[in-house]
RNA sequence: GCCCCCGUAGCUCAGUGGAUAGAGCACAGGAUUCCUAAUCCUGGUGUCGCAAGUUCGAUCCUUGCCGGGGGCACCA
C-alpha cells in the first residue's frame, strides 16, 4: 500500500514538473511514513517541506499543488489533507485495504516476500565457535540473530548463504588435545599436571572417557605429540558433531561449514601473503611481517606473522575473506560478539586492501547476554568451565522461547535473559501470547469447519470489513511486507519480534470485541477470510524467526 | 589515555530530522450464560543523561561533558 502511494506521488511530481508548476527535483528521496496519530491519515509525506528550501516556495503552497493533482487521479485515495507546517496526509479508501486479503490468499506463505534484494548474492557468517567446547548462551544469541537474518534476507529477495567458519587450526586446538590427554591419563591413575590454559569443563572428562573405551590404555605408550594429535582430532570432531546437533535442535541451519584448515590445504594463506607483498601492503619489521592497515583507516598496522614464525589469527582470516570475495558475494555479513569490535577496522582495511568495496562488508556486533534466575544473576565464566550452555537453555525453556528472547532486543543492546519469565506460561511471556493468537484462530477455523464453513474468497463480501475493528486488523497485516523489507535493508531482525507482538495484540483485541462465527452469515464468511489471513501472516512472521505456529495450546 | 555500544515512564525496552515521544511488565479497578481468560477494557507518569551547535524544526545529526558496559596483543 505504501509503495502504491509512493509511485502515485512520483507520478504526480513528474506531471507537475512537466506542467512547469515546479522545477526538476530528485525523486529518490521521497519518503512516505505512517503518521503517529490516526487523525493524520493512513500515510503522510513531508515532501513539501523538504522541497520548500530547494525551490523557494512555501511548503503549504507546494503541498496544495500536489494535493489537487493527486486527488484528481486517485482510485485509491479518498482524500488528502494538508496539515501543520506542510505535511501531506493521505486517507486511503477503506475498501482498498481489503484487497490485501486477496494478496494474502493468493500468496499464502509467500506473502511478505519481495524482490527487494534483486537476487544479489549475500553471505551471512555466524556462530563460528571453535570446536573446543559446547555452544554457550552467547553463541545462542548469535545463532538466533544470524539464522533469522538469513531467513529475512531470503524473504526479501536476496540469494543468501549461511556459513559457519570452523577455527580448527592453531593453539586452541592444541590446547584441546592437551586437555583431553591429561584427563585421559588421569583415568589411568597418572597424576599429570593439568595444562594452565586448558579447558576445565566436565565435557573434557567425558571425551577422555570415550577415548579410553576406544583405545584402552594404548595412548599412554604413544609419544606425547602423537597422543595429543589423536586426542585433538577425536575431541574436535566429537564436539563439532555436538555443536551441529545443538544447532539443529535450535532450528538453525547452515548451507556451508567452512574449515580453516582448507585455507592452508589450498595454499590460500600463502596466496594472500603473496598478494600483500606484491601490492606493497606488507613489510618486515623487528622480525615480524606487518600489514599496512593504517593505510585504510586503522589506527596502527597489524602483524600477520609473528617473530616466532607462526601466523596470527588475522592472517588466515584475511585469506578467508579473500575467499568470500572471490566467491562473488556482493554483501558479506559477519556476526561477531561485541567484544570483537576492535577487530572491525582492521577487517574493513583488509577488505579494501583486497580490492573490494569496503561498503560490502558489514560486521554485526552482538552484545552480551546475562542470565537471571530468581532475580539474581547467574555467574558464568568460560575459563573456569562454568557456563550455561545453549543446550541447557533449550532444555529448560524450549527452542521457541529461547529464539524469541534472543531477538527481542536490538543486537547492540545488552540482553538480560530472565529464566523465570521465559518459563512462565502466562500473559507476561510474549512468546505464548503470540502463539496463542495463532492457536485461537486455528480453533475458530476448526469450529467453523465443523459447521461446514471454510474461508472462501469467491463468496465473501469483503466490503463488510472496511470499517471498525476489522479494518484496524487489516491495516496491521497490510504493513507486514514493509516490515520484512525494512528488517532486510537495515539488518535489524528484532523488528519482526516487535511486529509479531503488535499483530497478536491487534488480533486479541479484535477477538474480544467481535465474534467471528455469528448469526450474520455474510459477516461470518467475511471474517473467516480475515482471520485466515491473520493466521497466515502470524505463521509467516513466526517462520522468519524459526518459531513454531501451534494449532492448539 | 584512546576507541566502540548504551543512557527514553517505577522496571525491561521500542521509536523518529517533523505534528500530542510509545509498548510490555509492575500497580488499581472492571469484563466471560457465547468461537481457548495463555484473552480483553479503563486508569498516568517523562528535564528522551547534561550542555552547546547545525536546522524552518533535534529525543534523533555534530561536538564536549557525566554515568554504565565492552575493547585497546607479535591471544584467538
Amino acid at each position: 500500500m505504501k509503495e502504491k502511494i509512493i509511485s502515485l506521488l512520483k507520478q504526480t511530481i513528474e506531471e507537475l514538473v512537466q506542467a512547469e508548476r515546479i522545477p526538476e527535483c530528485n525523486m529518490d528521496t521521497i519518503t512516505v511514513t505512517t503518521p503517529p496519530n490516526k487523525e493524520f491519515g493512513d500515510f503522510a509525506s513531508n515532501l513539501a517541506m523538504t522541497m520548500a528550501s530547494k525551490i523557494k516556495k512555501p511548503p503549504r503552497e507546494i503541498a496544495k499543488a500536489i494535493k489537487e493533482k493527486m486527488e484528481a487521479m486517485g482510485d485509491i485515495i479518498e482524500r488528502i489533507d494538508i496539515a501543520g507546517p506542510g505535511f501531506i496526509n493521505f486517507y486511503i479508501k477503506p475498501v482498498m485495504w481489503t484487497s490485501v486479503l486477496n494478496d494474502i490468499h493468493d500468496q499464502k506463505e509467500l506473502y511478505g516476500t519481495s524482490s527487494f534484494g534483486r537476487g544479489k548474492k549475500v553471505q551471512v557468517e555466524f556462530v563460528s565457535a571453535n570446536p573446543t567446547g559446547p555452544l554457550h548462551i552467547g553463541h545462542g544469541r548469535g545463532a538466533a540473530v544470524g539464522d533469522t537474518l538469513v531467513r529475512i534476507l531470503s524473504a526479501a529477495g536476496f540469494d543468501v548463504e549461511a556459513e559457519y567458519y570452523i577455527n580448527d587450526v592453531g593453539n586452541q586446538m592444541n590446547n584441546l588435545g592437551l586437555s583431553v590427554l591429561s584427563r585421559y591419563r588421569e583415568l589411568f591413575g597418572n597424576e599429570i599436571s593439568f595444562p594452565e590454559q586448558g579447558y576445565k569443563g566436565d565435557y573434557i572428562k567425558d571425551l577422555a572417557s570415550d577415548l579410553s573405551k576406544i583405545h584402552g590404555e594404548s595412548l599412554l605408550k604413544e609419544d606425547t605429540s602423537k597422543a595429543v594429535e589423536i586426542c585433538r582430532q577425536f575431541a574436535s570432531r566429537a564436539i563439532l558433531e555436538e555443536i551441529k546437533d545443538d544447532l539443529q535442535d535450535f532450528n538453525v541451519s547452515f548451507d556451508h561449514f567452512f574449515s580453516e584448515s582448507t585455507l592452508y590445504e589450498n595454499n590460500e594463506v600463502d596466496a594472500m601473503l603473496g598478494y600483500m607483498k606484491e601490492k606493497g601492503l606488507s613489510y618486515e619489521d623487528e622480525g615480524a611481517l606487518w600489514f599496512k592497515t593504517s593505510n585504510f583507516g586503522d589506527e596502527k598496522d597489524r602483524v600477520l606473522r609473528k617473530q616466532d614464525g607462526t601466523l596470527t589469527y588475522f592472517a588466515p582470516d584475511i585469506a578467508y575473506h579473500k575467499d568470500k570475495i572471490e566467491r562473488g558475494f556482493t554483501q558479506i555479513i559477519d556476526i561477531w560478539g561485541a567484544d570483537h569490535h576492535g577487530y572491525v577496522p582492521r577487517m574493513k582495511a583488509a577488505i579494501e586492501a583486497l580490492g573490494a568495496d569496503k561498503e560490502c562488508f558489514h560486521a554485526l556486533l552482538i552484545q552480551l547476554v546475562s542470565l537471571i534466575r530468581q532475580g539474581k544473576p547467574v555467574q558464568m565464566s568460560t575459563r573456569s568451565g562454568e557456563f550455561i550452555t545453549l543446550k541447557e537453555i533449550i532444555d529448560e525453556v524450549g527452542k521457541d522461547v529461547a529464539r524469541y528472547f534472543f531477538l527481542m532486543r536490538r543486537c547492540d543492546s545488552q540482553l538480560v535473559f530472565d529464566l523465570d519469565l521465559a518459563k512462565k506460561k502466562s500473559d507476561e511471556n510474549p512468546v505464548y501470547y503470540i502463539q496463542y493468537a495463532h492457536a485461537r484462530i486455528c480453533s475458530i477455523l476448526a469450529n467453523a469447519a465443523e459447521q461446514g464453513m471454510t474461508p472462501d474468497m469467491e463468496t465473501a463480501a469483503l466490503g463488510l470489513l472496511a470499517d471498525g475493528e476489522d479494518l484496524e486488523l487489516i491495516k496491521v497485516i497490510a504493513a507486514y511486507p514493509d516490515v520484512v523489507t525494512g528488517c532486510a535493508a537495515d539488518l535489524e531482525p528484532h523488528r519482526i519480534a516487535f511486529y509479531l507482538l503488535e499483530l497478536a495484540t491487534a488480533f486479541h483485541r479484535f477477538y474480544n470485541k467481535s465474534r467471528v462465527i455469528s448469526d450474520d452469515g455474510r459477516m461470518t464468511k467475511a471474517r473467516l477470510v480475515l482471520i485466515s489471513a491473520v493466521r497466515q501472516v502470524l505463521a509467516n512472521a513466526l517462520a522468519l524467526m524459526g518459531i513454531d505456529a501451534p494449532e492448539s495450546m
